[in-house]
DNA sequence: CATGAATGAGGATTCATTCAT
DNA sequence: GATGAATGAATCCTCATTCAT
């Protein structure tokens, strides 16, 4: 549950430890997936021993969680990103082709299928997963509500529910789409993704 | 490539026996994902000893490979079922809420996730994969395409591009989302899928 | 708790494959103890490999315990025999030299002290020894209290109570002491323990 | 052999030293075992690193070496209080509650098992308790010659041997007995220890 | 065809020990 | 003196795969 596990004198340098490790699994996950990843391989793409790792994380699962709540936590940001936006709705609907490029980078998101897999049968992953999706939820929410207020648009829960897990849906769907397609025409898609999305968003 | 069908006496009774080892590696797989299910949970589910399975099949990742080919056809049927509609156009926005209830049932089909994520980093799934996308892409396509002409909507190749992919981008994500969140307000998502959709068949 | 612990097919063969680790355990576990002996020095020693005892045992553990339970049932027998004596009171005087020869033989009893220490921490073993130690006290009991009633000795609870445990804490002291001192003077404590002994069993 | 001490700038502070870590052993040697134990669990109970124990002891081997040389000059002291009795023979059969209340409190000699199985497998171990054992049974020998001597009993070599290991016999039994049975009937046995040991001492 | 006994490589994890600071 | 970060060998255990029957 909570991020800092171990205790150590120079929390400093545990950190970077941590991260060090957390880099190197990124690497190895997006390789061989969580479950083919070895510790070995881990170690070796940490530069540092397999049995010091342990100093670290209680487990190889706990690296696993780590990940996926470090991951996972980059919707945040981009939430506050949108939030700064003078107009999110327009924003939204004029950025998809960013939005979509930056999802179907092969280097930035190839891990969300492997943590959404993964969080289906592991219920400790499925904690951290279902955790982060409602704070991601709520914060959505509540800029599009906002936004959706200045436009004089219906901003009731039931109407709220559904333009939120929609627009989150499109999006999701994308890490699937590359996955599937990796060859797509990305400008088309971008266009319907906005057609999608101004129909969503300002009705 | 091409699935590897060993010789045998009887090939009917062969093929009989396949159907139950891919049978009971769906359940496991389901149960335990493709790298957590072992041979002897399969074997055992088959009703068939595990030394016995190599007989079938080469490898346990053959018999994924095999597993992914048979339920990525499944997809071909949803498109003739489409196509026997009058106005697939519209059906499709109709009967989104039934198709949104059907991808959300945790019975139906708990594994897409699970492909999708291993074909991401397995090149003989991958290879499996792309195929069936590729088919499924030029099926859809080609309803969307005669549909939209009865409609006089345009269909050159970058609107059909877009169209079909973000079609496929919003139903895929749906897998995610009920991943992310089991509990989501289902009418209010297929109300915003109904939109998107709407918008996107018919401009 | 059940000594049958997995299903085979052939369960003549099973329980000979049993046997062959529990008795190369017990080469090992005499040189090596519990946990110096590894998997790997018992498998070589049962001639298979590591990983097939795990289908004849559910863990290291497993085996100590097995363990433990087949050498623990060999009081039982002790007990039957002496059951059979015409008088087992003068039986167990006149019969010292022999017990302590053979409590005496490291080849006999060399892991008592080992299962008693491991007994002393580890719960899973302490069951077995309490409910064996329960057994045997019960059995010893009755043939005392029989044989002391044809002789016309008190056999009321507090007595009893005292004899058995005295009676058997001589017996058990011989291990430690052949540990402490292999090259003790057998028949001289053998002797002793005849006056010791005599004098319990008749007071 | 003799424990290799290790040069320190100050000498007395390392024996303070060595002392806290053979308690902080004794702690966990009781609560784990000797192989249970670890030096992380070890150096955390002595307060001090694992890395600086090894100023102060050569290894783990050497530590356990230490603890029962040190906890085997314990039955000396018992020796001596027994040299100072008037008549130790009566003694002893008067005082058999106290030495058994003595040997069954599990705060007191929790590991005299645990020392008796090392030494049966490691002969390092095995030295250090034979030399004890030895020392032991010539200092028992005497005060019981010199006190049978005032009784005018027979003190040969062969009733001496016998007398000595029979005696010992008994309290080592007591280790034993308590670990088989926790619950044992304590005054029971008491009552029949003084019968065994009164018939030994003085016949 | 069918079995399941048997293998052995590879997995995560632990821990005594070393060493730079 | 004293620390604890770091190592790497060893441990238990799992599992895909083979093969005699």
């Amino acid at each position: 549950m909570s991020t800092t596990e171990k205790r150590h004198i120079d929390p400093e340098r545990a950190l970077v430890r941590r991260k060090q490790v957390l880099d190197a699994a990124a690497a190895c996950f997006g390789r061989s997936g969580f479950h083919g990843a070895s510790m070995a391989e881990i170690s070796k793409a940490a530069g540092m021993s397999a049995g010091h790792i342990y100093n670290y994380f209680d487990s190889k699962d706990a690296i696993i969680a780590a990940f996926v709540e470090q991951n996972v936590e980059r919707v945040s940001q981009l939430m506050r990103d949108l939030e700064q936006q003078a107009d999110p709705l327009q924003s939204m609907v004029d950025d998809a082709p960013r939005h979509v490029n930056e999802h179907l980078d092969p280097n930035t998101w190839p891990l969300a299928l492997e943590i959404s897999a993964e969080s289906a049968r592991n219920p400790k992953i499925a904690e951290v997963v279902h955790d982060a999706d409602v704070r991601a939820r709520l914060q959505f929410r509540a800029i599009l509500k906002a936004a959706r207020e200045r436009h004089g648009l219906p901003t009731d829960d039931f109407t709220m529910d559904g333009l939120v897990e929609a627009m989150i849906c499109l999006f999701q769907g994308l890490d699937v789409r590359v996955v599937h397609n990796p060859k797509l025409n990305e400008p088309a898609l971008s266009r319907y993704m906005s057609i999608a999305m101004k129909a969503m968003l300002f009705s």
